[in-house]
DNA sequence: CAGTGGTCTAGACCACCGG
DNA sequence: CGGTGGTCTAGACCACTGC
């Protein structure tokens, strides 16, 4: 299982492999993350307070709240002084058609719940309109990939994904399992970079055929396109991808929170 | 010594409208903001290091990575262990067609580079597709709003934005600048709600005959719709606003920080 | 009123980066 | 190596909520 998790065991567990020690606050946001996604708190009023988790984790209560801090970014939770915090109905989330993504664990649990077969393409240049709209420099030729991402449960796929992997990352491209969710999160893994910043952009388009016919759609039907690049700690980009959705069928849904 | 300044008498400052006491570490991140927008850190490597602001700010280091946190949300500033915190150079921001909003202070700003007129509706109820696509009840009638918004320099709209405002609130509503930058903004400083969470969900559709005329584009062109959902620190919804943004000329574009 | 989360202090150790 | 920001502790006072 997609093990990320670390638990109880303090094992030192060294793993030769890169990943770092995470720090507790992670750690312990993956727990509650994954309790509140288990339905380990059924009511809203079900969540404990911090003062508990204190306890119960034997941390501080800084360590408590930047985990708390993470899971409210992530729209797990909302927090309230005086009255304490409540995990979030699921009832503006996951509509059929809704894909919350306001941050990059976001963007890894919706790719959880999907599946997408990649194939592998020759490496190329980047088409010269995404290289445009990018507004960045992107030269050589990247490894190229393509893939379906379906939902199960459903017939037509929810996008269509083009991505591409910077030329100097051959190492991790070749280890890479075309089956899995996402490419950025093998290439973290495999590779020695890891995610800091995405930059997106959105866009209504009109398909083209190619893509049409895969999503299912009919002449004249929009696409929303999703344009996104993947930046290390060095702000090297190291992934483009271009994912294209069924406009009427998809909506991409963030929040934020003002702070 | 100085302790904590308890800040002379609490000026009751009974205004109905909420001017709160702001946090010590938000009016810390003000002064910063306006220090690197006033040009006071001409070089990236000219910010001060956490220490030297706590010196000379005399707080904790806790204040003064709060109000950093802020900034780095904003995207205003980049800091790396070992190295420093150095100001994010002008240059990456204001591509011409991209419009950066992760956060809500990034909303305002970009209401600011427009401007937009708005037309009082008649009251009533909110359409039903709006309604199903956010997925929360909003009955009665809400105060309703439409408007196109222009960029100076550019013939044709960015958008066009329909609003509705919640029926409780008719006293802000009837003091509502019709021509200001943002609703939400005034309805914030009118009434004594306060944004606390925005969400949002980004479709591409295709527009009606209406919605495209107004945008100067030609039928079968695709059409981005932004829903936001505006809720107060009290989970109530206070305003619905949908924009519709020509999906050829505009790119809704976000940056997204790895923590 | 007691208990919640929000703000804040004064320490500490660490991983990382530059000279 | 010294200094940076990242993590973490153990306290504290406060504003606000609910009962």
């Amino acid at each position: 299982m997609s093990g990320r998790e670390k638990l109880a065991a303090k094992a030192p567990a060294k793993s030769k492999n890169a990943s770092k020690k995470k720090p507790r606050y992670l750690e312990l946001a993956d727990e509650l993350r994954e309790a509140v996604l288990r339905g380990d708190y059924p009511d809203p009023g079900d969540f404990p307070t911090e003062s508990v988790l204190c306890k119960k984790y034997d941390v501080s209560r800084f360590t408590v709240r930047e985990a708390l801090r993470k899971l409210t970014a992530e729209g797990l939770i909302t927090r309230k002084r005086g009255s304490g915090t409540v995990v979030q109905p699921a009832t503006a989330r996951a509509g059929a058609l809704h894909q919350p993504l306001s941050n990059v664990g976001e963007i890894l649990q919706y790719a959880r719940d999907t599946t997408i077969a990649f194939e592998k393409k020759k490496a190329g240049a980047i088409p010269k309109d995404v290289v445009e709209q990018i507004g960045a420099k992107a030269d050589g030729d990247w490894f190229a990939f393509r893939g379906k991402r379906m939902k199960p449960g459903r017939k037509r796929p929810i996008a269509v994904t083009e991505a591409w992997v910077h030329p100097e990352l051959a190492d991790a491209v070749a280890q890479i399992d075309v089956n899995a969710t996402t490419l950025f999160g093998q290439i973290e893994t495999l590779g020695e970079v890891s995610v800091a910043r995405v930059t997106q952009d959105i866009q209504a388009i009109k398909g083209t055929k190619d893509i049409l016919s895969e999503l299912g759609l009919e002449k004249g039907d929009p696409v929303l396109r999703i344009l996104r690049c993947y930046f290390d700690e060095s702000d090297r980009m190291f992934e483009i991808s271009a994912s294209y959705h069924p406009g009427e069928r998809f909506a991409y849904s963030m929040h934020i929170e003002v702070d």
